[in-house]
DNA sequence: ACTGGCACTCTATCCGCGGGAGTGCCAACA
DNA sequence: TGTTGGCACTCCCGCGGATAGAGTGCCAGT
């Protein structure tokens, strides 16, 4: 049986009211605040639909109901129109990124602005550098056995790492290793550059070969094994809002997922689509955020993506609110990069 | 009037059930605990006393006896040996950091080792970059007009900005001006640059003056008014051990308070005294944290200090473990950073 | 100076009891 | 057939009172 408009109607206000009050919604309710145009005990016939379908629940018998994870789901799939920022958040917008120097900063702002604007806690990762090109590699003499890599790429991250060489190198060995490297390297996306690595230490001359393989095997860590990924994280204390009653009872567990880079990866690091991302309690595949909800998107310069960003809460969220806040927000970010 | 051992002694018995159980300890459980050699009786007049002084306090009329944070400062100043750690532990440490690559890499792995073996929240800072030396300055063109300035500090740290040029600039020039940026600033202290980075500017020739002063300022921000302090926090989840029952109902104030990176730069970052530092409940100045204690040192290589650690748990914790845990790991680190 | 005894206080817990909100069902109606 | 008003029922929540238990303060005795 499908579930006619007005059933629909009903759903929505129990979401809305039951984001807004925490508070189990009755038929009676239901009718005063929303012009529905039927008396309680229609809305109570509906109720019981939606009930049966899986979509809303009642905590304990007679009670008023509540959304399940399902409810939200249609919710947010078929009765959600995205509302447009208010201007003010636009400013707040605006105001919060204006004068930033650099992908730290950029990074840093944006996860303080998501978490101020949605109220809740906030994750951004940093450009990913397996979507990145190499704009250039650096070596800088630290000791006569040491050298210093810095990578850097076209996205803005700087990453580097000590390289122990196998013997002293005098400056101009220093100074050729630099140039080969460049050579090959500068301009590639980083997904790339493995073989372009062996090949640079295939096509060296003999007496360099040692130092080369050495740098090569630094370099491909810096490139593929340890590009692990970067994230900031804002806004924790917002969990707290609501008392303990989001989130059955303990933070602990959520605590404990956002610790883990790791997970918070997973959760806002689905690149394949452009669009907004949301997932709700129990889609999560992670035990530990079973009753929270995430919005995510990805975001970058132009209509590539180079990194995701996104906020987590409790399920009782303002799904319409938050996924017109994450995309603004995604977007503007994109556009601040594409600027450089 | 001043106290007898056996009211210290009842002090310690009373701290440290406390923190063990969580409950007001009365007279009658103390004497069967512990081997005090006196009758509940006896013990509750020592009690009296110690609440007269102001070192314990009843919840209520009849309950049994709590520390109050004078007692806990007492309890920490004069009833405290520090106790080694267990064989256990040090292994943990040294496990921990095996295999270590690079700077970021020692502080998040520091982190992460402080939070679990305290089972608190763990703060590490970044080696302060207004105690460390310019090793090298690198300037790596991104476009025509625009250079990353690259400093490397004898610390490991590497911070990068991006320079905007008031025009365009040949590789020649970039390559100048690198020379006499090194020249002047590698291997000074920070906090001593500016006036170089003034004479710099001064001792340009005319024709280049113009970029010298922008890449100067650029240098200054990066150098000082820009060295904010960075740092690490892990351990977060474990504030929701004991329930919420520490930090009086909620978690927000502290987890605010944790969202500052000012504040916990404040809590941690005293560096003067080489010893290692308990602030107790209203000790801490910050006034989301009075119902928390704050554990820190000071860590660097050989008996200079470069950075604060700490950590922070309820006023209820374990003052003896928690000092001997974050002064064994403020040495290690020290020691690790000293052999680079 | 310490001890045992005793009366007192206060809390936490359980119980029972409405009040109230909300439901489900049914019969009536358009 | 879909909607409505009515009604009995269920269950949570909050309240007051009684009780048990833990712990204290005080006092008299050693």
């Amino acid at each position: 049986m499908s579930l006619d408009d007005r059933k629909l109607e009903v759903l929505r206000a129990i979401v809305e009211d039951y984001v807004e009050t925490q508070e189990p919604v009755g038929s009676k309710a239901l009718v005063e605040r929303h012009q529905l145009g039927v008396s309680p005990a229609t809305v109570r016939n509906d109720m019981a639909v939606l009930e049966e379908e899986g979509y809303i629940r009642q905590p304990h018998t007679s009670a008023g109901r509540v959304p399940t994870d399902a409810g939200y789901r249609l919710f947010v799939d078929r009765l959600t129109r995205i509302k447009p920022l208010s201007p003010a958040e636009r400013r707040a917008i605006e105001r919060f990124m204006v004068g930033v120097v650099d992908l730290d900063d950029v990074v840093h702002r944006t996860v303080r602005l998501l978490a101020q604007l949605t109220r809740q806690v906030a994750v951004v990762q940093y450009p990913s550098l397996a979507r990145s090109s190499v704009r250039h590699l650096e070596l800088v003499p630290i000791s006569t056995t040491r050298l210093m890599l810095v990578m850097i790429t076209d996205t803005g991250r700087v990453e580097q790492r000590l390289v122990e060489m196998p013997g002293p190198l005098p400056p101009d060995d220093v100074w050729e290793l630099r140039r080969r490297v460049n050579e090959k390297l500068a301009g590639e996306k980083l997904a790339d550059t493995p073989p372009l690595v062996q090949k640079l230490v295939d096509e060296c001359a003999p007496e360099r070969r040692g130092d080369m393989a050495c740098l090569a095997s630094v370099l491909l860590e810096t490139l593929v094994e340890r590009s692990e990924e970067r994230l900031a994280l804002a806004g924790t204390a917002n969990l707290t809002r609501g008392g303990v009653l989001d989130f059955q009872g303990t933070l602990r567990p959520v605590l404990e997922a956002l610790e883990e880079e790791v997970i918070l990866l997973k959760l806002i690091g689905d690149l394949e689509p452009s669009t907004t991302r949301v997932r709700i309690g129990d889609e999560n595949e992670i035990d530990n955020l079973r009753s929270a909800s995430v919005v995510s998107s990805g975001y970058g310069p132009g209509a590539t993506i180079v990194g995701g960003l996104g906020v987590l809460g409790p399920t009782r969220m303002d799904y319409p609110g938050t996924i017109a806040t994450v995309r603004a927000v995604a977007r503007y970010v994109g556009d601040l990069l594409a600027q450089n």
